[in-house]
Parts: structure tokens; sequence; C-alpha cells
DNA sequence: AAGCTCAGCAACCGCGTTTAA
DNA sequence: GTTAAACGCGGTTGCTGAGCT
């Protein structure tokens, strides 16, 4: 058992890529699934090329390049509603994401355990949320009030990260500093590969167009040939 | 101005469940 | 009915950036 999505039985003796993803992969994954749609993760990543597992592939997908995935900070609203849904639920993060339209669980997640957690008293949420045993009215409860309270002060937000909000739903800021990382970094000449059906000239454009500043949904989107009937 | 610490996010890993052969 | 493979979920880790001393 255990196939765990990884390569699988076959020779998959090209060593399979990890970290973080390239603009070239996602262009080839996001173009792929257009064209012939989620699910298969396994044998999508070896059609389309992608050195890379299905689980990951599903992942950076879910994640990161399904159109509805909504970027940008959690509303004071989504952080209600993600508190209360964890109490009532416990740690069924894919779960609650399916009532966040746009946000996936790994955000959501993310966002429990950093932003809420840690300011609920120091590993006492923690405690609590591991005993998934104790979905905690308790631990809910106690955690709304500083939640809130840190939210709304937080149009600063802690870290003065990017400060955001999602507009209407739309996704902004699509890429932080993981676009330069990955993207700006190692693009590598990879424009080579065109196995999910992505013109190598239109990869190649793309990358330089992308050069080394930030890609948004906005920009990312439209280049997807497949969805504008380029393919 | 430099170094250190903290916070946030993306991705990977392992396990459990479901489906197909 | 059994076995194998794939999918999905939750937990954990690593990396980078920002803020503070």
């Amino acid at each position: 058992m255990q196939a765990d999505g990884g390569g699988g039985g076959a020779a998959a003796e090209t060593a399979v890529r990890k970290g973080p993803w390239t603009m070239e992969e996602d262009l080839v994954l996001a173009n792929y699934v257009a064209v012939n749609g989620e699910g298969s993760w396994n044998s999508l990543a070896r059609t389309a090329g992608l050195n890379r597992t299905g689980k990951s592939c599903r992942l950076r997908w879910l994640n990161y390049l399904r159109p509805d995935v909504r970027r940008g900070n959690i509303t004071p609203e989504e952080h209600l509603l993600i508190v209360e849904l964890q109490g009532r639920w416990g740690n069924r993060w894919s779960k609650i994401a399916r009532h966040l339209p746009g946000r996936t669980d790994n955000e959501i997640k993310n966002f429990w355990r950093t932003k809420i957690q840690k300011k609920s008293g120091r590993g006492e949420a923690g405690t609590s949320d591991s005993a998934g045993s104790q979905p905690g009215t308790a631990t809910a409860a106690a955690a709304v009030p500083l939640a809130v309270t840190e939210s709304q002060a937080s149009s600063t937000n802690s870290a003065g990260r990017v400060p955001d909000y999602d507009v209407g739903g739309q996704p902004r800021g699509w890429l932080d500093r993981h676009h330069h990382l990955a993207y700006g970094g190692h693009g590598g000449g990879a424009a080579g590969v065109c196995a999910g059906g992505v013109p190598p000239e239109f990869l190649q454009a793309a990358v330089v167009a992308a050069g080394d500043s930030f890609w948004g949904f906005e920009e990312f989107w439209p280049t997807v040939p497949s969805l504008q009937g380029d393919c």
C-alpha cells in the first residue's frame, strides 16, 4: 500500500523535484488542468511532464493556481467564522475551508496557528486543538475575544505584512516573496519543456514578461493559453 | 549599522480513507 | 473478498522578511 502518490511503482527515476514551484511549472500545471480538468494527479504529473509528485501538483493547484482561490488577509468576518467553526469541528480544516469560499485549508490552518492559537494563550489553544477530542467550546470561547480584538487591531498586521485586504473577492497580491523566490530565482532556462502543451516560446515570453517583478492572478491567468483558446 | 528574534507562509511528509482492478 | 493505488487531510518543517535591540 502506501502508494503515497509519489511516483508510484513505475520507474520514477526522474528525480522528483521538491521545493518552491517555478513559474514554468505553474504555467504547465495550470494549463494542463485547464485543458484536462482536475483529478488523476499522479498521471497528470507524469503526462504533463512535471517532475513533481501528484500530491505536490494537487496541493499547488488547490492552494494557489485555482482561479477561485482568494488571497489576501482574512477579514474580520472570516476570522469569526473560522473561530466558530474551529470550535465546533476542531481541526477539520478542509471542512472549515468549504465554508469560506476561496480560502484553502492550508491558509486557514496557517492562520489559526499563527494568529489565533498563539494569541489565545501560548499554546493553550494548541493543547486543546491537538486534542481534537475536545473541540472545546471553551477554547473557542476563549479564543474569540482575543482573536477579534487582535484582528481588528491588526489592520496593521503584526508583521506589517502586505496590508492588502482582499477587495470584493478579487484575489490580490497573489504573490509575495515566494514569487521572488521561486520565479525570480531559478527560473532557469527551463522554457524548453513544454509537456503541458504550452509552447516553449510562450513560456519564454512569460518568463521574460514576469522578469523579476511580481505576478498577480490578473497577470497569470491571462497567460494560460488554454483559457484563451490559444491551445 | 548590524545582528537577533519573531511572525507568516509555502511546501513536504505521513497516515487514513476511498475506489478500482 | 482481497490487494493495490490514488486521493485527501492534518501536522510539521524550513525559509524569508520585518521589526526590535
